[in-house]
DNA sequence: GATCTATCGTTGCAATTGCAACGATGTCAA
DNA sequence: TTGACATCGTTGCAATTGCAACGATAGATC
């Protein structure tokens, strides 16, 4: 017998948590705007900065290359998204985002930002202390590989 | 333009975190014992109770149906997990540890602990609230749908 | 400049996945 | 009892995924 404790196991929760969040978000945009959660996370990250290589977003956004490059396509071939070559390093794909892919985002942020309101008051007063902790576990060294 | 901001933004957040945790936790188990996370999942899940069904698991720990119907096959073929026909509700399958199960599981425990460990030390002050906050967006209602 | 090594994004391919059936079982009302 | 309907776990199948190449480019060393 051993003492583990799987409603404390932070890996666990943290992956049923996020998995029922992000589900449950999708189901705001999945079928109203037909995109994906790789890509619902690719716009949301282009919304942010100006140029992004597929590399920034496998690195930040926790997503296979592989996927980020086929979301991509995707997304550029639905007209929300424009890949050009970084003229600085040509091994780097800039992304950034159409006019037709700022406009869905727009469309988009309000249904983002209720849902956050959401998630925050269902914290109410752990709020601020849940993303410090957050911040905490992302940002620390911790002991990710970093590819 | 709008005012979404990425970085404040649970889904993503958590998303990326809870990928992020469960891969450098899955470094301690997956080459070492040859199991993938459905399979840990399932097999941590079985230690804290003595009798699961498939849904029963489906339902807490966010698995599809299938992705835990298949993993349990593994487990059972790799002889860590019976699977028998519940006596009551001959539609269940009754998911359990065999000695093996629980003696993988005995193996696994310490080094779980000493993951959730790092993290709590990560975490620091703002462990508790973390946790507080985790259990308040777990339990809470939400809008999960439950099938 | 030539060579060696590292990095970037894409792609082939096998493995995994999600979803929609399906058969088996249970429930409930007529 | 029967019939209609719901639920459970499995499975077929198409789509997605992860991983390991690969070509192209960059950087470093000589």
């Amino acid at each position: 017998m051993n003492d583990f404790d799987l409603g404390d196991f932070l890996p666990y929760q943290l992956a049923v948590l996020s998995e029922r969040v992000s589900r449950d978000f999708a189901q705001h945009y999945r079928s109203r705007f037909g995109i994906s959660r790789a890509e619902w996370r690719i716009i949301a990250h282009l919304s942010q900065a100006n140029e992004v290589s597929v590399r920034d977003i496998h690195l930040r956004a926790e997503l296979e290359k592989s996927k980020v490059s086929r979301a991509a396509a995707r997304l550029e071939a639905a007209g929300y998204v424009t890949k050009t070559a970084n003229a600085q390093d040509r091994r780097l794909v800039s992304l950034a985002l159409t006019d037709k892919g700022r406009a869905l985002m727009d469309e988009m942020a309000p249904i983002a930002d209720a849902f956050q309101q959401r998630a925050m008051a269902q914290l109410g007063d752990d709020a601020a202390a849940f993303l410090a902790g957050m911040r905490a576990l992302l940002h620390d060294p911790g002991e990710t590989r970093d590819d």
